[in-house]
DNA sequence: AAGGCGTGGAG
DNA sequence: TCTCCAAGCCT
């Protein structure tokens, strides 16, 4: 088979099983010339690097719900976006996300090909591709992690990733058709991720079986080869949980670059092999019994959490006392969160101090 | 150019 | 429990 012919068998398959998604146009009507909201597909693909469709869809039916437009979303109050963000993880895609809103609706639109959208904060060479094919029809190489496994097996590249990058880019760009290039970049993924999958391939079914080359070599299940990743080390730190007589938060928000930048969280020590103790504001510190235990990209957290309870008159030194009603625990990041929920059933435990919801 | 940057689910 | 990994980007 060559390329035009696995292209070709690869729309026939996308015709027929296509997965239905809240930001997609499914091919039936993309081939009546029907195509997706920029926006939306702009939104759906920065919401899913390196993040799967199921933890997605969700949060993309909040963000649409609450910001139909781009103009919207430029609109809104930076806090918004991030507490909406919460616990979708890498936080420099929300900052980005507003970044790039404002841009665009200064603009007054979206750029219409993958060069203009790749000037933009947060679109890197795969999404501006992505954006360009799937919300333009343009012919660009989409080359996600899903396009990487499939070229890799297709044509049995032992190369280890990253360096096998080029040539697997390569690979995808011989394949893309100048008709429907936007259904073809969607079938690509598609496929690595029902039938193509990481572990235990379904070749029985995959309408590429005759063409791979892994499938011949028996390779597929060792593909695409990658080089082994460090070891997480392990850090500590302490986290200050802060209940005013009223029942106030004591909450600060985090520096607006680097971990978990720009979110809410409970003021506490760095997270090092031996941080130095850091209370917001001198009180009886009550240790709790158990830990928050979280791993990041490239480490593992061990969090020890104190709890006080402070007069009405308590001036802390850092963050802010959220009132009660005003605080949502699901605008905090994850690991704020899990040191939420433990703290939360020890003060439970505060009939007789605290106001009970 | 290698490392920083989250999270939850699967095996 | 632990490792891997999912539609990457930025510096």
């Amino acid at each position: 088979m060559n390329e035009a012919q696995i292209g070709t068998a690869l729309l026939a398959w996308y015709d027929g099983h296509a997965r239905r998604l809240p930001w997609r146009v499914p091919p039936a009507e993309r081939r009546a010339g029907v195509l997706p909201d920029p926006y939306r597909v702009w939104l759906s693909e920065v919401m899913l690097q390196q993040t799967t469709v199921a933890a997605v869809t969700g949060y993309f039916h909040r963000f649409t719900a609450r910001w139909p437009t781009v103009e919207a979303l430029a609109a809104a109050e930076d806090a918004d976006v991030m507490a909406e963000w919460a616990g979708l993880g890498y936080y420099a895609r929300a900052r980005n996300l507003l970044k790039c809103a404002r841009t665009v609706t200064d603009l007054g639109g979206f750029p219409d090909k993958a060069e203009g959208l790749r000037a933009l904060p947060g679109i890197g060479a795969y999404t501006s591709a992505a954006v360009a094919a799937i919300a333009f029809d343009r012919a660009e190489p989409v080359v996600d992690g899903n396009v990487e496994r499939v070229m890799a097996r297709l044509y049995d590249i032992h190369t280890p990733l990253p360096a096998a990058k080029p040539e697997l880019t390569a690979r995808a760009a011989a394949l893309t058709p100048d008709k429907r290039p936007g259904d073809h970049a969607q079938a690509v993924m598609d496929l690595g991720a029902t039938i193509c999958t990481p572990r235990s391939p379904a070749c029985g079914i995959c309408p590429l079986r005759a063409p791979c080359a892994a499938r011949a070599a028996g390779t597929q299940g060792a593909l695409p080869k990658k080089t082994p990743k460090k070891a997480k080390p392990l850090r500590l730190g302490t986290a200050y949980v802060a209940r005013r007589e009223d029942g106030a938060w004591l909450l600060e928000t985090r520096p607006a670059s680097g971990l978990l930048g720009g979110m809410l969280g409970f003021p506490g020590t760095d997270w090092s092999e031996a941080p130095q103790p850091a209370p917001p504001l001198s009180a009886d510190w009550r240790p709790l019994g158990a830990e928050a235990r979280h791993t990041f990209t490239h480490f593992h957290l061990a969090l020890q959490i104190e709890t006080a309870v402070l007069p009405m008159e308590a001036q802390p030194a850092r963050g802010t006392w959220v009132a009660r009603h005003a605080f949502r625990p699901a605008s905090l990041p994850t690991v704020m969160r899990k040191v939420h929920d433990l703290a939360q059933a020890a003060f439970t435990d505060c009939k007789w101090m605290l106001p009970q919801d």
